[in-house]
DNA sequence: GTTATATTTGTCATCTATTGACAAGATTTT
DNA sequence: AAAATCTTGTCAATAGATGACAAATATAAC
């Protein structure tokens, strides 16, 4: 399992890219990129689009790896009890299931 | 399976108090307890330990109860995939496999 | 080993989202 | 119908996220 940064990361060596370059493609500041790669910020899910063609990756996959990857940061660093995750996930069903009112 | 601001709306009237009462309790003003209890904004999470110590209620249990709802509602206004949940379960226990490092 | 290139780190400004505050309207109770 | 309670709308204040830039460190090329 790898972070969204690392992920980041290994696709941009994989095509022999400098922070710089990538960075420009994706109209950001390569030393926020940096940032990125390394987990100290996390990934503007507004740049996911362009971010995805570049890569040839599935936008709605990488959306969900994103979020999923906020959520357990924000699990973690205030030790929440796990059994949060299964709440959620009765409350989505809930609220799909009362939908179109 | 209540909603966050039901379960305020359901103890704020078991004890027979106003929306000025119980917000003067919890330092806030009547008007947004009223769109606390009505889901029109989420409930302030600095607010818990007060309100759970109003109403008896275990602190951790609360908070894992309104980030599930927090989650949820992201999820579901963004149409994400459910999946999200069990990447992200996976990913804490990720996180706390590779700590203290 | 020195220069150039690439990456990291720190800081602050800017933008966005959340919450506070207040006024006015609607509903309910007495 | 008057009083009390609740709801809604709006905008200001605050907090959090992102952009931007400069400087420091690390890596690669020569």
């Amino acid at each position: 399992m790898e972070n969204f940064g690392g992920q980041v990361r290994q696709l941009r060596k994989d095509k022999d890219w400098t922070l710089t370059k990538l960075a420009a493609m994706l109209d950001i500041d390569s030393a926020n990129l940096s940032k990125i790669e390394t987990c100290k910020r996390s990934f503007d899910e507004k740049k996911l689009p362009i971010f995805c063609k570049i890569f040839s990756l599935d936008l709605e996959k990488m959306k969900t790896e994103l979020l999923s990857e906020k959520f357990a940061n924000k699990v973690y660093s205030e030790n929440v009890d796990g059994e949060v995750f299964h709440l959620a996930e009765q409350k989505v069903k809930y609220l799909i299931k009362n939908d179109k009112h």
